[in-house]
DNA sequence: TCCAACCAATAGAGCGCTCTAACGATCAAC
DNA sequence: GTTGATCGTTAGAGCGCTCTATTGGTTGGA
């Protein structure tokens, strides 16, 4: 900067003030300034500027995992909003374990960014309700109640409803949700699945089951086990629904003939044509692009009142899901297990 | 800092030495200051203590597109190696386009990153000759002659190659290559898949197609109409194949039996027993972390010289490959269109 | 007893920038 | 011709830390 302001014939401050693109520099200096940090190959120093101004440009974010498509997405989104106002972002995985992931936010702390997102963390609320004092907090697939910190949410019952309506409309009236287990959202799924059932005054039947391919086959294998087949299936997710499929298909139904299946998220995976799964639109890129400008609201000052997104999902119907076969609702009248 | 220092009685560099880990501070003292520390939640500043330091343990990332998940497993490969040494990651996406990456690029060097990792980027080499001489520059998907940069990409050659190699020993000889297209690493499966086939003295076939589900399936209702399906199909990419396979069974042409396919890459889908697709191997994770492990050899001085991880890819032989069946093998010998 | 050697601890400069306050210059107004 | 605004420009302190050089206090050997 020096250098810059030397061989320019004009003082640091100056300098300063062109690299910061302010109004109050004659247009003869600040071209003179432009010329001479373009042949001095000059650009201000990021962390430095930093730490003068006592601003940041910078947002931590912790993933919980990102081995997980899901929240890869998320942070596309993260990534464009923050982008598009020049805010760069500082990534930290925890690997879904409170103690790493504690570190990993003391770690993203550390470099006092304007704001940290958070997705999907496991830590518990007081260690959320700590870093929210050092600044704006957005939490993604996680409910809070603090007032100091945002949310982003899906609203997995109203999309669970969506499910069993499309269902019920279809004919269908033996309809089994396969449960998340330890996953994140599952309890609310169920529980859309469990209010939608009782609406429509049927019997619920909840299979334990997780966000897997292989857990899904495993809870069909179990379900055609252990009596006759339902004939429709709300699955926990969509790899859950893409092992259910398998598994019935190994079984000989065929789906959506015997059997229909919805999923949920609309991963790239439901699109393909190869399996053209019917499920639930959980809008990722949305969600991240809705945290990322949550938190810049705050970081601007614009907001102290938290905000609560809770997205609206969207029913997604494709080649999985069909009326019940005549044979099959037969059937069941014939056979009430 | 100086908060600190007075409250446990000592001065600020005793309290820098602590926070650096210093052996050489008395028990007595270390623990005065992390009382003193804790009581006050005080961390050390990580920009601050950079900027003085003139040392920096951030590693920039550039992706080139976050959307597309191969990358996003690069990137859990790199945080992987890199908060294994206390980096962090700090990320942009270049969005494939050229000005946009360059851009991305200047930002990130603005932070002064001990080393910059670039994923499939699509700048000009010059850009990235200009990149690696503020500091180390590791390539991933790409590569280069530049002494200053190192490189890690798979050998799509080999990989290719082992597809042949598998189908031509199930008794294939009618195998038909559908072509990347502008994606990345495209030429290299081509010219593996040609090489192959010449080895073996068969006859090569390549059809145009792109890395999608939906050119993969386009590719094939072509390759239908214009004759003669051939028994087995080395697709550009798993996604690709997936399309192929589908239109396939849209023809009525049963997957192994009629047609065997080979995809490429390994991704999470191909494990699915759904699909189940025989496949080239390509390890991202372990790519990620070889970028990651070559520019922290770079940072920390112990390399000089470039390294060129050119990774052994794997076959994964699953459901999607047999024998061909004798009387395709009698269409074919009667037929030679 | 004296000095070199060593150790824990510290003073103070400086990393690359921003920002406040002050500066000289220009100009309209009286 | 003086005043007061206004404007472009600058000096210099300071952001939170590290690091070199130095200090004072022990210790061990001659």
């Amino acid at each position: 900067m020096e250098d810059v302001a030397r061989r320019a014939g004009v003082s640091r401050a100056l300098v300063s003030l062109v690299m910061r693109g302010s109004p109050k520099v004659s247009e003869q200096r600040r071209a003179a300034v432009l010329r001479a940090a373009a042949e001095l190959g000059y650009s201000p120093h990021a962390m430095a500027r930093s730490l003068a101004s006592r601003t940041s440009t910078v947002l931590g974010v912790l993933v919980s995992d990102l081995h997980n498509a899901f929240f890869a997405e998320v942070v596309d989104g993260l990534d464009e909003a923050a982008s598009a106002e020049g805010f760069e972002l500082i990534i930290n995985t925890g690997g879904r374990s409170a103690p790493r992931e504690r570190r990993a936010v003391a770690s993203l702390l550390s470099f006092r960014p304007a704001g940290l997102a958070l997705l999907g963390p496991v830590v518990p609320a007081s260690a959320i309700a700590a870093a929210a004092e050092q600044g704006p907090v957005v939490l993604v697939s996680r409910s809070s109640r603090l007032s100091a910190v945002d949310t982003v949410n899906d609203d997995g019952q109203t999309g669970c409803g969506l499910a069993v309506d499309h269902l019920v409309s279809l004919g269908h009236t033996r309809i089994v949700h396969l449960d998340g287990g330890g996953g994140s959202q599952s309890g609310t799924r169920r529980r859309g699945y469990l209010a939608a059932m009782r609406r429509h005054g049927l019997p619920p039947v909840v299979v334990p089951s997780e966000y897997t391919d292989a857990a899904g086959a495993r809870a069909v294998r179990e379900l055609l086990a252990s009596g006759p087949p339902p004939t429709a299936i709300v699955a926990a997710n969509d790899l859950n629904a893409i092992g259910a499929i398998s598994a019935l298909e190994d079984a000989g139904l065929r789906v959506p003939e015997d059997v229909s299946v919805v999923g949920y998220d609309n991963t790239s995976l439901a699109a393909l044509r190869h399996i053209s799964l019917t499920t639930v639109d959980q809008p990722r890129m949305e969600m991240g692009r809705l945290a990322g400008q949550a938190l810049l609201e705050r970081v601007r000052g614009q907001r102290t009142t938290p905000v609560r997104h809770l997205l609206e999902p969207k029913l997604v119907v494709r080649a999985t899901t069909a009326a019940p076969s005549p044979s099959t609702v037969l059937d069941t009248t014939g056979d009430p297990a």
